[in-house]
DNA sequence: ATTAGGCTCGCTATTTATGGGGAGGCCATA
DNA sequence: TATGGCCTCCCCATAAATAGCGAGCCTAAT
């Protein structure tokens, strides 16, 4: 790891405050001479917490034209686990040939590479350099820090979680063995009474688990439920 | 980042196959000088992946046991972000005793290191060091290739999911904007009547969104179509 | 320019889910 | 031993989802 990258990752743990953890993104920028440093994460309920150099015109039309739909980085992301650099995405899409014109326009650069980053109860986050250049002098730059970035994204998303540190009060409820595969069944298309008869009991068991489950999960019908439970990871499809 | 570990980086991506995925593990145990190293998933349908150098006895008491049911390591592990050192993990049950004097008979050494990662698709896999020492020894080993870890980990995981790329050729349908809006909507607990309000058009119009998209999706019912939709990452709630 | 796909609405009938209520047994932990 | 959580079953009434039919308008791509 190179000596400053090294520095920053020290700097970043020492960081208090949100205020810090918006210029660590500043400093990460200025010492890699890129662009844009950005880290945002957007959870089940769709909050969002982010930091980042981008202008803050930008920020407000991406949520405006709700770009967050279509936007590549955050398709291609949520389908991989690897780092993304965008030049591999698919933009052939007018909508984000459209969008990316506009990120142009609001002083985005060409190039960006992106992390994705998963954390408990289906947090999603990214962290994402951007810059203007060429594909090689691009290339040239990740290749060289590539390694160094998936620490550095990993230590900005556990300085975010920190901050979140409130919303883990909020711990995921546990479902009983049988709520749990009551709710899975359910996930996977059964009908209850299919569920049930796969289960070996009576619907009317059957409904009780889901109930119970979509009450711990604080759900408002069952295909809610599913939604949480698989957006929280308490159950895997 | 230690030479010897930067080798062995450059190694496991040239893995091509599951034994060489295999020797990886043996390989980072040596260069270590560890009791264990141990990578392994549960994917989506509940197949299991995993490379490691724990004894097969302990594995097949493992399974047999319904170990992952009790184990405070998965636990602990799903529940956080950060790596966790076995030391401070929930051991007061008396399942958790029963498992961890278990797992010293068969060979497990007293001290533990567990980086979770995850993945698309609800992908949870863990990447395990296991040594016999003393709490002092294994601290210090530790903080001294901590971050080196968590790229390494990484790398792992990378590899497995290569194997697993069968998996990726299942394209992902194309839902119109109205689909992906009406099946959020519905993700997100409303009925039918109340979507169709939100989006300012008829219940059946609604009706006809989300069969549509039910088609695309290969599901069953609603529920199995917001669950697809979510696991494959057509839509964020 | 034709076609394919998306968007909008209507009708009817059947099946399924939801939201309450209550009740007994079993097991572990406090 | 008492409490709480889990598992199992039953009843009833209403609300909601499903499955099939048909029809018109508009936009984008071949």
């Amino acid at each position: 790891m190179t000596a400053d990258l090294q520095d920053f990752l020290e700097d970043i743990q020492r960081v208090e405050t949100f205020e810090g953890f918006q210029s660590a993104t500043e400093d990460l920028r200025d010492l890699l001479a890129i662009s844009h440093v950005v880290y945002h994460w957007v959870n089940s309920v769709g909050e969002r917490f982010g930091a980042g150099t981008y202008s803050s015109e930008w920020v407000d039309r991406y949520l405006e034209k709700d770009y967050l739909r279509m936007d590549p980085v955050i398709f291609g992301c949520f389908q991989r686990f690897t780092p993304v650099n965008w030049k591999q995405l698919d933009w052939s899409s007018k909508a984000a040939k459209t969008f990316f014109r506009d990120a142009l326009d609001y002083g985005v650069g060409n190039q960006g590479y992106t992390i994705p980053i998963r954390g408990p109860n289906g947090q999603f986050a990214l962290f994402t350099l951007n810059h203007t250049a060429t594909d090689e002098e691009w290339d040239r730059l990740i290749s060289r820090i590539q390694r160094d970035l998936v620490v550095v994204a990993h230590e900005f998303n556990k300085k975010a979680l920190a901050f979140e540190a409130v919303d883990e009060n909020q711990t995921t409820p546990t479902l009983s063995p049988r709520e749990l595969s009551a709710i899975t069944h359910i996930a996977k298309g059964l009908s209850r009474a299919q569920a049930a008869a796969e289960l070996g009991i009576s619907e009317h068991t059957l409904r009780v688990y889901i109930e119970s489950a979509r009450h711990k999960l604080g759900a408002l019908n069952t295909t809610h439920a599913v939604a949480r439970a698989l957006s929280m990871g308490v159950i895997i499809v």
